[in-house]
RNA sequence: GCGGAUGUAGCUCAGCUGGUUAGAGCGCUGGAUUGUGGCUCCGGAGGCCGUGGGUUCAAAUCCCAUCAUUCGCCCCA
């Protein structure tokens, strides 16, 4: 019985061809990060239990986690987001951070799911958070930052939606506007959030039920959809219109229109899960119909560092998988094609290997990244080799080169060749690296 | 956890209702061509037909079980 040559359940091996993508993907995140004037931090993938059981969320860490005890006799759980870990990063040196923080991280999560596309158990995810800001700017820096990413991308913004909600809203007209009790709210909130889901007879059937009767007899049943029916701010029932949260929303949704994020909508059933999210809410929908869902979101938790003892600190963030863009790039024909890190493999014709090695190196000193075939193979079979490998230059070391010191260099993907001594073909292939 | 689909060469798959030594395309490899990839031609390697059991003179093919992959449901921090 021979070992399986499969990665385990879930996760994912990454050749260097996948690797190439996931090397842009995440130089993409950083550099629209650092631009934002944020900065990167990591910790390690293994976190104690508790940190993610303090919620009452027991079922999801016992089941939905990669959760063992250590030879120490630890219970330790593999990070399945960023937010906990970051919390307590910030908690632990709360009094001496330089306010506000503007924080990104790509951390490897591992979460034991069941299988489904775009859903695997392993993935990266950028984790981008802004600490110590309480008003408007910070929702607003927040989705910009968003935006730029999926810009970044070469996203235009005809391809997502950026759906936006205020979880103080939606508390609002549950427990004082409809006078729902704190159970009743839960279980609506989560019916809310299927509600795309499912049948709409469905949907008002569950809804029907949920209701008490008195309830039922003051309206509540129509008040509700009177509320979720709305896709702007205007058209929300007068008692509502007046609302805080409505002022807010309208003016971040003006702020962020101004910088031509013009395809924001307010959508009164977004949810985000039943989470630490405690005021405006925002998820970003992939509107081509082949791949119709939320790719990612994120939202205001300002309660979270409470869990450390520290005071609440007021926090505004977003995570976005790897996969899921992965999917939103593939279904929008924006994956780049993207050559090796090698920019010049040597072809060594005859025995020339010793010196091919000096030419290597003085072409490595003048600062490329040089491969060489010194397997003494035909030049056709190291030719297609350099192809296989993706990499853009072949060049030619033999007898008569070395003579001469003139090298032919063979562009692989146009066929062109050009004979030059060697600066003059490092600065071509320089020039050729740093085009955008 | 529930339901569907699929497991045959490295990959994509064919192999009808059981019948000799299991096939194709692509890929790999050698040559035509010991100094130049993609085209062409010729050769070669590579299979416990997912695994275990059963039915049968005979199983890749039929039955059962099991494992794996995959899609959906539940869930999704």
């Amino acid at each position: 019985m021979s070992l399986s040559t499969q990665p385990i359940k879930g996760a994912r091996d990454f050749y260097p061809e996948d690797m190439r993508l996931e090397k842009y993907i995440f130089a993409k995140w950083r550099e629209v990060n650092e631009r934002f004037g944020y900065e990167e931090y990591d910790a390690p993938i293994l976190e104690p239990t508790d940190l993610y059981l303090s919620k009452g969320n027991e079922e999801i860490v016992t089941e939905q986690t990669y959760s063992f005890e250590d030879r120490g006799g630890r219970k330790v759980t593999m990070r399945t987001e960023m937010t906990p870990t970051v919390s307590r990063m910030v908690a632990a040196r709360r009094q001496e951070l330089a306010y506000p923080l503007r924080w990104y991280s790509i951390p490897q999560c591992w979460r034991y799911e069941r299988m489904q596309r775009g859903r695997g158990r392993e993935f990266y995810q950028l984790n981008v958070d802004l600490f110590g800001i309480e008003g408007l700017q910070a929702e607003y820096e927040i989705i910009n930052n968003a935006d730029a990413v999926m810009q970044a991308f070469g996203a235009e913004r005809s391809m997502y939606t950026i759906k936006l909600n205020s979880r103080k809203l939606v508390d609002f007209v549950l427990k004082d506007w409809l006078g729902l009790d704190a159970t009743q709210a839960a279980t609506l909130t989560k019916l809310i959030d299927r509600m795309a889901k499912m049948e709409r007879g469905e949907f008002l059937g569950k809804l029907e039920a949920l209701f008490s009767p008195s309830q039922r007899e003051a309206g509540a049943q129509s008040q509700l959809q009177s509320f979720l029916e709305v896709s702007k701010l205007e058209a929300l029932p007068d008692e509502l219109k007046k609302r805080k949260e409505v002022a807010e929303l309208s003016a971040l949704m003006s702020m962020l229109a101004e910088d031509g994020i013009s395809n924001l909508v307010f959508d009164p059933s977004l949810m985000r899960g039943f989470d630490y999210y405690t005021d405006i809410v925002f998820e970003v929908f992939d509107n081509d119909p082949a791949n119709n869902r939320s790719m990612f979101g994120g939202g205001r938790y300002d309660g979270l560092l409470t869990l450390f003892g520290a005071e609440a600190l007021p926090v505004v963030g977003y995570g976005m998988g790897d996969i899921t863009l992965a999917n939103f790039l593939e279904t929008h024909g924006l994956l780049p094609s993207l050559d090796s890190e090698t920019s010049v493999y040597i072809v060594t014709i005859g025995s020339v290997e010793r010196e091919a090695q000096k030419v290597a190196k003085q072409l490595r000193d003048m600062g490329l990244d040089v491969a060489i075939d010194t397997t003494g193979r035909k030049p056709d079979k190291q030719i297609k080799a350099a192809v296989k490998k993706g990499i853009r230059y072949a060049m030619f070391v033999g007898e008569k080169e070395l003579a001469s010191g003139q090298f032919v260099m063979r562009d692989l993907q146009t066929s062109q060749e050009e004979t030059h001594g060697l600066e003059r073909l490092v600065s071509l292939v320089k020039d050729y690296r740093s085009r955008p």
